[in-house]
DNA sequence: AATTTCATGTAATTCGTTACATGATTCC
DNA sequence: GGAATCATGTAACGAATTACATGAAATT
């Protein structure tokens, strides 16, 4: 079953299966993936890459300082470390993993073959329709004691999920009607 | 200076200056406070709970199980708090704190000064557009290496936080221009 | 009679941050 | 010569979750 940090570990998969990457670069890469808000710490960089490796998912070679370049560790996948990303991306948890995931699953969709995209797509748009049922459930539930503030925090709310559900139909029919933007 | 624990510090004391409640209907109301997704445990709570009494800022009271209703544990905001709260409200941190508390300090406008109403509406304005600054750099350095899917997905974010740029605008306008929806 | 909802808590664990510690290289 | 960036880690701490533990009252 997967869990929390598992959405590190399927980034950092990610990022590697382009590229041997070192620790601070792949650092850089990771705001990308992540959301260009979220700055990951060394903290917790370092000891992911050695939980991977303790894993065998990737493996990491000491590169010597040559020409204007430093002493370094690359980080490469290994095939363990492939098969492992793909059964990350494809797996179906609570909806707490596949809402934290959805970010970094998405950012990988050019990898991802298309039946699996449309699966992950649809559970997104059906966890946004359940928010959208709450929402509208506790709107019911509070309007008396509401005052205009705390009503306008929720329309705002309710019409940023709404929106997401759009792109996500939108996305959705896309996959489903021509050819991908880029198939690997 | 504000700690991340200070949300739900900041949440409860809100809740309760309505009115004293016991834990399991404050942490119903925090779904609406601190959005209809997050359910708070109750592992958070009552240590927050405990927490508050001893700083003074609330005081807890047994009431009896009276018709229908069972023993439980009514707490109460103090004059202390009321000033606590007040501090929390008005005061500004790191933008992480800013950040995270930006929806609880809204969903209790109503009781917020209108000078200090602008200041977060504005501190949280000029995150954004912080925010959308980073984007476009980090969109500009990996133009080359991005995907139409990674693509999308700045995309689809910029507009978000453009849209919510939108909306504090009008907020903004509207705590300037007129008279506030409610004022307490 | 059984299940759901009400109601309160504790213990262990996990995730992640901040601060600390170190040092080379490049740019000004 | 000094500042910024490159580069890698550890230790202490903080916040919050999950799982555990308990039990009464209301509903079906």
């Amino acid at each position: 079953m997967a869990k929390r940090a598992d959405v590190l570990d399927l980034a950092v998969l990610g990022l590697l299966h382009d590229s041997p990457l070192h620790g601070y670069e792949l650092r850089k890469r990771l705001a990308t993936v992540l959301g260009p808000f979220r700055v990951l710490s060394y903290g917790t960089l370092y000891p992911c890459l050695k939980h991977l490796s303790e894993q065998g998912w990737i493996t990491s070679s000491d590169v010597a300082p040559g020409a204007g370049r430093r002493a370094r560790i690359v980080y490469e996948l290994t095939a363990a470390g492939k098969e492992h990303f793909d059964a990350l991306v494809d797996e179906s948890g609570p909806a707490s993993w596949e809402d934290e995931s959805f970010g970094v699953r998405f950012a990988f969709f050019a990898r991802t073959p298309t039946e699996v995209r449309l699966r992950i797509l649809e559970g997104r748009r059906s966890r946004l329709e359940e928010r959208l049922d709450s929402i509208s459930t506790s709107v019911a539930r509070s309007r008396e004691r509401a005052d205009q503030y705390t009503l306008e925090l929720q329309r705002h709310g309710l019409e940023s999920v709404q929106r997401e559900v759009r792109w996500l139909n939108e996305l959705i029919s896309h996959e489903r009607g021509e050819t991908p933007p880029r198939d690997t």
